[in-house]
DNA sequence: GTCTAAAGTTTACACTGTCAACTTTAAAAT
DNA sequence: ATTTTAAAGTTGACAGTGTAAACTTTAGAC
């Protein structure tokens, strides 16, 4: 047991991200994490300017996870599935990291402040335009206007989703649990939904 | 001054809520909403179990507010703009009560635990299922589809634009900034999605 | 082998939510 | 009209939080 960690910086963003992922966001507190990798209270700010900068780092490491789950649907010769599929694990990815997705999105934090996760954010999403872009022969406006549309279609199906869980006694969430499998309803969905894009 | 204040109760939901409006959720705390009621620490405590009854109740009177602005437009002989400006209406409240919208939402609140906040946030989302219902001539299912869709491509609108407001250099936000006003194109983009559902 | 700066420590402070025990007072019971 | 009582307020305390300041250890550069 050596007095000088060695790596401690990466160690605490590890045991923040585990700690956020089983336990949530709003339990976190910098003391906890710093006991859990055996560090006196106070040994985060020899790396962290503050709990804030902490958690930029957690979140920058969500984004990248996201980034990395987005790029394992490789490129098909059917540029609407790829969307599709690209969509859909940006949701499921949310399902399954409902904490860190929390913190990614819903956490009070100026990303301006903290570039390389806004770097992160900027690349998970930019894998949707990316996809966009392959179907894409109009001029740049409807581009953007259809990457808005992409982005906030999927964003919002994982946020409702997520809110009609917590209700659990929902009509809606009867629905998605009851007709086979949520990846199919979200497939369907978001097929109808890209198709409807104008790429003229 | 009276020792038995009145109606202290509703008096900490109004502090609350005017402060989260301008200050934000994350540095409320209950002792500064008991000090600007003028009251002891922790009086709250004889009107609420806890911090979070109180926000629920804060949030419970977001959602009144929603509704109340939704039902504001009214029923017109075209249902689709009716619905297209029930999600305008929507987004806009989510932009001008930023911080209010940030309790709805995304404060990690288990709304089955509070009932009447529950039953606000449903009638107002409801407001959305009302309107589709008229332009609805299908099966239950497929109302029920469009419902969630509807709601979370408004919903997701409202987290984009969001968002990308608060990184503020991006290309997103210039557009919604660019041409003409926001409502306009909300109203575009909703008009093409309401279009684009299947009512059969 | 000494020096130094990076990486750790202890101590302290103001602030938080909330509990327990006490006090005031409006209104119901006599 | 007086007494009683329970609701609505108080003060004081406690453990937990973020974080600033001052101190200590130690790996590696000279």
């Amino acid at each position: 047991m050596q007095y000088h960690h060695g790596n401690l910086r990466e160690q605490l963003i590890f045991c923040a991200y585990d700690w956020i992922s089983t336990n949530g966001i709003e339990s976190i507190s910098l003391r906890k994490i710093a006991k859990i990798a055996k560090v006196s209270q106070t040994a985060p700010y020899r790396h962290f300017n503050s709990k804030e900068h902490m958690l930029a780092e957690v979140a920058t490491l969500g984004f990248e996870k996201l980034s990395s789950e987005m790029n394992k649907n490789k490129a098909t010769d059917n540029p609407v599935d790829d969307l599709v599929k690209c969509g859909v694990t940006y949701i499921e990815f949310g399902l399954a990291n409902e904490h860190i997705i929390d913190l990614m999105f819903n956490y009070p934090m100026k990303k301006t402040d903290f570039p390389e996760l806004l770097a992160a954010a900027d690349k998970a999403f930019g894998m949707l335009l990316e996809r966009l872009h392959y179907m894409h022969h109009g001029n740049a406006d409807s581009l953007q206007l259809n990457g808005i549309s992409m982005h906030a279609y999927v964003h919002g199906l994982l946020a409702i989703i997520r809110i009609n869980q917590r209700i659990d006694t929902s009509a809606e969430t009867a629905f998605f649990k009851a007709s086979s499998t949520v990846k199919d309803n979200l497939e369907k969905m978001l097929g109808a939904f890209v198709k409807s894009l104008d790429f003229s």
